[in-house]
Parts: structure tokens; C-alpha cells; sequence
DNA sequence: CTAGGGTTAG
């Protein structure tokens, strides 16, 4: 094939890969009759082996490379999309300094509008297999990797709009049978994933893209925006969509209810929360799936145990078997959250109690909440205790559960549970399948900033050490961690803990990550604390300049700063 | 496709 390529016949090369392909299936058939015959029918399929089918050499890479460069040199992107998309070559995209690529430098133009096809190419094999790329989404979104979702973003909208477009969304598709359909679905995935990097504006833009392109957001669509606002702490920009959304007559399924429910309980709006589940209740409730209408309980239980309202979670409790509802394993667990939080071990134990009379059996959730709750309470002993029920139980411990460990090292404070916790921490990152990931660091770092025990240059040390190891692990910084970490720095009397606090400020701004009202009230509550005057009017100031209009407790605050009110209690 | 619970902290 290259030396066709070489020579400039490229149908030659298409031919030459037809046959290629056609052995391939030939191959397979074969194989798989074989496979029909000699197994029994009722022995199950074996585990795919290497003989039954072959891991994909690089020779098939090189193949498939070979065929879209002739492709190329006919300019025929329409022709390269349709093997890309359709082969089984499994290939990871092919980078710019590819080593086969540069094998083709003798024809620099063809080296050049590959160059330009190849990242369409991978877009397309994705577009044409959207779980796929949801799944890639998903994965850096949990990365809080934002440039490469960017940039495949990029890319499909240069896709339908660009130069050459090659993808086209359902409307437009009568005049252009030749283009890539591109699913509703992925509009969908990718606002969850830019949200999920609290990315609001570019969000934003992809919402006036999809509009612009003439498509009607559809209920999912506004569900995943609604959950994205709650995932920033956006109260007010959920409720404002959940309005937009019912203004444009779409009706709200049990999904789309559980979302708006949970932004207002965590938003501080628990009154309107529990209106809203009542119009659930005697609206979509009557036509939502069980196991969907237990989540909007369970999101409302979660709710009011949030916000300390104990006797309405329990008569929420008492109301569902009326409802045919039994509470499941996460209503349990969430029950145990609670008192986990407050350390109650007493009404730990009763839950437990329940969830036995219930035949419900715990998971890794319950015992990390109880183990967590154990610690709260003062008992050394748990880590010992729940691993060994665990293993009884055969549930293997997890990032939660160490954490959770750790944690509790690292609030102790002396050097020797300090090195305890990174002994632990050097552990977990030996172990792939319990990797640490941006609590258990934050947990750490925030431990450190609030340490008193140790001297400043020891905890400075160890401090840096935890920086380096995340970034080598890639485990990035998310809102609810900036807010912790601010907290932390903040209540470090030390000058230090000031500047610290205030750099953490500028890297959220430089990584374009919004401010919610909670990270404004955090700063601010601690600026006013420490009296620090002068730098809390400059915040007060770069709040207004991002258009929030501060309400409630938030604006309370910026007066007590106005008046310069001191704030006597230290223990506040 | 969007989906309830745990580990950071409030």
C-alpha cells in the first residue's frame, strides 16, 4: 500500500484494502462457525481469550492510515468518514508527530490535509457512537480536564458550520444526505460535562450554539442544565431555568423534579423545595417509574436532614408505605450520613437495627458513613473494627473508607499521626484500585493549613509534597475544594494563612471557575474575622463587578464590613 | 443522554 501511495494510485490502495478487509471477515466467519460447532449449547461463552479474538496489531493501524491517505489525495473526506466510522480497527487518534505520518513527509500537502482530517475523523468514529463519547466526557469531566472536551467541542462545531461540514443535526439533514447526523443526545453530554468542570460560560455558549442550529432543548437537556447549577451551587440560576423550561411547555418527568429539588435544598430554600415535591406528588408523581420516585424521596430525605429538620425526614419515613414506597439501602445510608455527622452513635446503631429487621444488607457506603461517624464519636478503635466486618462481609474497602482514616490522622495533628496519614496516603497511591482522589487530598491539605501543633516550615514542607503528588496524579482542584481549602487558610492566624487564602482566590479566577455565593461568604466572613479591612472592601468590590447582586446573610455581611463591625466573639 | 446515598466541610 505505501508503495502505491508513493506512486500517487490511490485507487490502487483502496483496492488493495478492500481485499484486506474482506480476508478479515472471511476470517471471522470462518472463526466463528468454528467456534458455533465445536462449542456445546450449554456450555456459556469462554472469557475472550487471545485466540478467539485477536488483539488488534499495529499493522491494522497502519492499514486503515494507509486508505485515508488515499482517500485524501482524491479528496474524498465523505469516503475516509465512512471506513473511520464503520471499521473495527481500533486505533487511538492518530497524533500529529505520529510516526507513520511523518513516513508521508515526501508529499507535505497530503501530510498537511491529513493533519486536518484526522481530528474530524475521531470526532466522526465518536459522534457515530455516542456512548462512547459520553464515556470520554465523562472521564474528563472527572479529570476536571477542560481542554479537551474544549476542544472536541470545537471541532464538531467547526463540523457543522465550518469550511467543510461533515456533521449536520437532524433538520437540516434533507439537504445534505452526505453528512454525519449528529444525536440529540450529545448536546446533552456535553453541557453535564462542562458543567461538571464548573464551566458555566462556555456551557452557556453551547446552549445558545444548540439554539442557534434550531434545536428545541428537549426535557433532558434542561434537566442536565438544572443539575449543573446545582452541582455550582447556582440556586437562583436553576430556579430560573426550571421557569424558562415550564414557560416553553415542557412538563417535568420524576428526574427533572429531583433535580430542581435538590438545588433548592442546597441552595437554602428547603420551604420552596418541599412545595415543589408536593406539586410532584400530585402531578408526575402518578405516571414516574418506582425506583425514579425513590430518588425524588431520597433526594428530599437528604434535604431536610441537610437542613436539620429531623421530625420531617421521619414523617416523610412514616408516609411512604401509604405510597406503596419502602425506603432502600440509600434512604438507609442517607439516615446514617446524618447521624454519622453528628456522631451519634446511639441512633447509628438504630438505624442498623432497622435496616436488619428490613433484610436491607449494608454496602461500601454504610460502613464508610458508619466508620466516619465512629471516628466523629471519639472511637479509636473503628478503623480496626469496620475493616474486619468488612472483610467478614467480603466488601473491599475503598478511597472512601481510607479516606475517611486519613482524615482522622491528619485532625489529630502530632507528627506521629501526620506520618501515620501519608503512610496511608502512600498506599493508596500504590494501589490502582484505590487511588486518592480530590477529597482525600483536600482532606490533607486542609488538615495542614489548620495545623497548630506542628512548626510552619514542617507543615510547609509536607504541604508542597502534597501538591506535587497531585499534580503528578493529575487530580485537579473543584469548587467545594476551593471553598474548604479557603476556610482552612482563613482561620490560620498566621500571616501565611492569609496569603495562602487569597492565592487560592486568584487560581479559582484564573482557572475561570465561577464564584457561587457560598466561596463570596466564605472569603468574606474570614476577611471580616480577621479584620483585614482593606482587602475585604477590594473583595466586596470584585464581587459587584461579577454582577452578583448579594442577598441575605451574604449581603448582611458586606454591611458589617461597610460599618467595620468587629467581631467579638472569638469563638465565631 | 439527564438519575437519589458515603469520605473533605458546613
Amino acid at each position: 500500500m505505501e508503495y502505491y501511495l508513493r506512486r500517487n494510485h490511490p485507487d490502487k490502495v483502496i483496492q488493495l484494502y478492500d481485499k484486506f478487509i474482506a480476508s478479515i471477515e472471511k476470517k471471522k466467519s470462518a472463526r466463528g462457525s468454528e467456534d458455533r460447532e465445536s462449542s456445546s449449547d450449554l456450555i456459556p461463552p469462554a472469557m475472550p481469550s487471545a485466540t478467539t479474538s485477536p488483539s488488534p496489531h499495529s499493522g491494522e493501524a497502519s492499514t486503515l492510515l494507509a486508505v485515508i491517505a488515499a482517500h485524501a489525495i482524491k479528496d474524498d473526506f465523505e469516503a475516509a468518514m465512512n471506513i473511520y466510522t464503520s471499521t473495527s480497527i481500533r486505533t487511538k487518534s492518530f497524533s500529529q508527530n505520529d510516526e507513520r505520518l511523518t513516513r508521508l513527509k515526501y508529499n507535505p500537502k497530503l501530510v498537511q490535509r491529513l493533519t486536518v482530517w484526522i481530528p474530524r475523523l475521531h470526532l466522526a468514529s465518536l459522534v457515530s457512537r455516542p456512548q462512547m463519547l459520553h464515556k470520554l466526557l465523562k472521564r474528563y469531566a472527572n479529570e476536571q480536564a477542560v481542554q479537551p472536551i474544549e476542544k472536541l467541542y470545537q471541532c464538531l462545531k467547526d463540523g457543522l458550520t465550518g469550511r467543510a461540514p461533515f456533521l449536520t443535526t437532524k433538520s437540516q439533514k434533507p439537504n445534505t444526505p452526505n453528512r454525519l447526523v449528529l444525536p440529540a443526545m450529545i448536546w446533552t453530554s456535553f453541557l453535564s460535562a462542562l458543567m461538571k468542570c464548573q464551566r458555566r460560560d462556555l456551557a452557556a455558549s453551547l446552549w445558545d450554539d444548540m439554539i442557534s442550529f434550531g434545536i428545541r432543548p428537549g426535557l433532558s437537556m434542561w434537566t442536565t442544565l438544572i443539575d449543573g447549577f446545582d452541582n455550582n451551587r447556582a440556586v437562583d440560576e436553576a430556579l430560573a431555568a426550571w421557569k424558562m423550561m415550564r414557560g416553553q411547555n415542557v412538563h417535568p418527568d420524576g428526574l427533572a423534579y429531583r433535580a430542581i429539588i435538590s438545588a433548592l435544598f442546597n441552595g437554602n430554600k428547603s420551604a420552596l423545595a418541599m412545595r415543589t415535591f408536593d406539586e410532584f406528588q400530585s402531578t408526575a408523581m402518578k405516571t414516574s417509574p418506582t425506583d425514579c420516585t425513590l430518588s425524588v424521596y431520597n433526594t428530599v430525605l437528604h434535604g431536610l436532614l441537610l437542613t436539620n429538620q429531623i421530625d420531617e425526614a421521619n414523617n416523610l419515613l412514616q408516609s411512604m408505605p401509604q405510597t406503596g414506597l419502602k425506603p432502600d439501602l440509600i434512604s438507609y445510608n442517607t439516615l446514617l450520613a446524618y447521624h454519622s455527622r453528628r456522631g451519634d452513635l446511639k441512633e447509628l446503631a438504630n438505624v442498623i437495627n432497622d435496616m436488619s429487621a428490613a433484610n436491607i444488607i449494608g454496602d461500601i457506603f454504610t460502613f464508610s458513613t458508619i466508620l466516619s461517624g465512629m471516628l466523629k464519636a471519639g472511637r479509636e478503635d473503628a478503623p480496626k473494627l469496620i475493616l474486619k466486618l468488612m472483610r467478614k462481609q467480603g466488601i473491599e474497602p475503598n478511597v472512601a473508607t481510607y479516606s475517611a482514616i486519613i482524615n482522622h490522622h491528619m485532625k489529630r495533628g502530632d507528627e506521629i499521626s501526620v506520618r501515620a496519614a501519608f503512610l496511608m496516603l502512600q498506599q493508596m497511591e500504590a494501589d490502582p484500585q484505590i487511588h486518592p482522589n480530590d477529597v482525600t487530598y483536600t482532606s490533607v491539605l486542609a488538615n495542614l493549613y489548620r495545623n497548630t501543633w506542628l512548626s510552619s516550615e514542617q507543615v510547609e514542607e509536607w504541604r508542597k509534597d502534597i501538591v506535587q503528588r497531585m499534580e503528578r496524579r493529575g487530580v485537579k482542584f473543584n469548587l467545594p475544594t476551593y471553598h474548604i481549602l479557603i476556610k482552612a487558610c482563613l482561620t490560620n492566624t498566621e500571616s501565611e494563612g492569609l496569603k495562602n487564602a487569597l492565592w487560592y482566590y486568584h487560581d479559582m479566577r484564573k482557572r475561570k471557575i465561577p464564584m457561587a455565593n457560598t466561596t463570596w461568604y466564605i472569603l468574606l466572613a474570614g476577611l471580616l474575622h480577621r479584620e483585614e479591612w482593606n482587602i475585604a472592601d477590594e473583595m466586596v468590590n470584585q464581587m459587584y463587578t461579577t454582577g452578583l447582586q448579594p442577598s441575605g446573610s451574604l449581603s448582611e455581611l458586606v454591611g458589617k464590613i461597610k460599618k467595620r463591625t468587629r467581631i467579638l466573639d472569638p469563638e465565631v
